[in-house]
RNA sequence: GCGGGUAUCGUCAAGUGGUCAAGACCUCGGAUUGUGGUUCCGAUAUGCAUGGGUUCGAAUCCCAUUACCCGCCCCA
């Protein structure tokens, strides 16, 4: 038997109707602040992703699905940031009235073991927002994950921010956090030796308990705790912070978070859930302003963010199926073709039997898939009639064929 | 890449070396030729992830493989 891939998984059925919801509610919530949904092709050129995400990530170091065709280096999409800022770009977006807010939803791909709360492909739901570069814009961007997340229910999350200053600032302190961790490189972990080159920020991430023990000494403390950030990036965060406020939007302020991705500046934040297992983080994003220019576009400030639907999906309470409007009941399949097919086109949803089985059975599949059973027998027929019985209350009433849809409520 | 766990019908499962592999749900058929969802009867794994081995005898013991789940790493 061929069985769907190792991470990959059937959205079956019984299941979509949350799926439907994750999609319609970010159509809903966006929509109101203008976003516009866009969708990119699911594979891009290799570069990219290379260009884009960033050489030092684990994502693009050892994640990627690479195939070549036709001497191209083509990767299925670990991330959409990088594919919506190509097309940003290729379709000169840039001239467009700023900002230009934009959300997208679908299908990425990443070569990872699979366990809970993460697969190999897997799908997000994110916005981004170009062209400006206002704390209010990191603000907005928030606010409209956190009203997404409450508009399908959820209330109770942890929402964490930071900032990681500007390319000058982080420069400063990347050098002080080299600085206080040189004498303890031995000590450090393989991974933290290669982010030390790399992408020292990382290394405060680390979750080698060795590595963290080291960071908890007083003078990398001082160093994390340290205010290194550029008055103005100090003040756009305190603009961001203060937005969030006004906007009841509770936070909290974590140092040490930093992101696995490479483009970021300034503004970063995570949503978490206590309920989600070890993979705790359903949002994650933040402001990425050198990026358009990086994959050769003009300089242009953007911000935003991802959040991971199979997480979110894990989330959500169960939406019950729906009941039929309506199962025609007839002995004769050419007549409950042709009324099926009229209370279809009056809006109902309805359904017959396809083999013509005995009324009995036709009617215990109406009492277990519909709202109303329409008979539609010999005597109707005759008499021009059908007889319209509530499945839930068991009351039927015999009445004409004009005049039948008006009993049929949803 | 590293570590742990699990594999018996569509689903949930019982079974721990000795005739026919429990049971429940679902599905299908019948009791009931025009009144259901609660009743009763019946059907449904020559098969226990796959391949070897031990044994008179294996779903049960051993070995290998595969798949899935969980954790680390990383991320959404």
């Amino acid at each position: 038997m061929i069985q769907a891939q190792k991470g990959t998984k059937d959205i079956l059925p019984q299941e979509i109707a949350n799926w439907q919801k994750m999609e319609s509610a970010g159509y809903e919530i966006f929509s109101k602040a203008n976003f516009k949904e866009i969708r990119t092709p699911i594979f891009e050129a290799t570069e990219l992703f290379a260009r884009g995400v960033g050489d030092s990530t684990d994502i693009v170091n050892k994640e990627m699905y690479t195939f070549e065709k036709s001497e191209r280096s083509l990767t299925l999409r670990p991330e959409n940031t990088a594919g919506v800022v190509r097309a940003y770009i290729e379709h000169g977006f840039h001239r467009l009235p700023q900002p230009v807010k934009l959300w997208y939803k679908g299908p990425m791909f990443r070569y990872e073991r699979p366990q809970a709360g993460r697969q190999r492909q897997f799908h997000q739901i994110g916005v981004e927002m170009f062209g400006s570069a206002e704390p209010s814009a990191d603000a907005e961007v928030i606010n409209l994950a956190v009203k997404y997340l409450n508009k399908l229910g959820l209330n109770d999350l942890e929402i964490e921010i930071n900032s990681l200053g500007c390319p000058e600032c982080r420069k400063k302190y990347r050098e002080a956090i080299k600085e206080v961790l040189k004498p303890h490189l031995q000590e450090l972990c393989e991974d933290c030796n290669f982010r030390y080159e790399k992408n020292p920020l990382r290394i405060l991430d680390c979750k080698v308990d060795s590595c963290k023990k080291i960071f908890e000494k007083e003078e990398i403390q001082k160093v994390i705790l340290g205010d290194f950030i550029c008055e103005e990036c100090k003040e756009h965060f305190e603009k961001v912070q203060e937005y969030l406020r006004a906007l009841n939007i509770p936070y909290k302020r974590n140092k040490q978070l930093v992101r696995g991705l490479d483009y970021y500046n300034r503004t970063v934040f995570e949503i978490k859930s206590n309920n989600l297992g070890s993979q705790n983080a359903v949002c994650g994003g933040g402001r990425y302003d050198s990026l358009v220019e990086t994959l050769g576009g003009p300089s242009t400030p953007a911000v935003g963010w991802a959040m991971g639907m199979e997480r979110l999906n894990s989330l959500i309470s169960k939406t019950p199926e729906q009941k039929l409007n309506a199962f025609v009941i007839s002995e004769d399949t050419t007549a409950a073709f042709k009324l099926v097919e009229e209370l279809r086109e009056n809006g109902f949803s309805a359904e017959f039997d396809y083999a013509n089985k005995k009324f009995k059975k036709q009617l215990d599949k109406a009492a277990k898939t519909a709202k109303y059973a329409v008979i539609l027998m010999d005597d109707e027929i005759k008499s021009n009639t059908v007889t319209v019985k509530n499945l839930d209350t068991s009351q039927q009433v015999n009445i004409s064929r004009t005049e039948y849809l008006n009993y049929i409520k949803i």
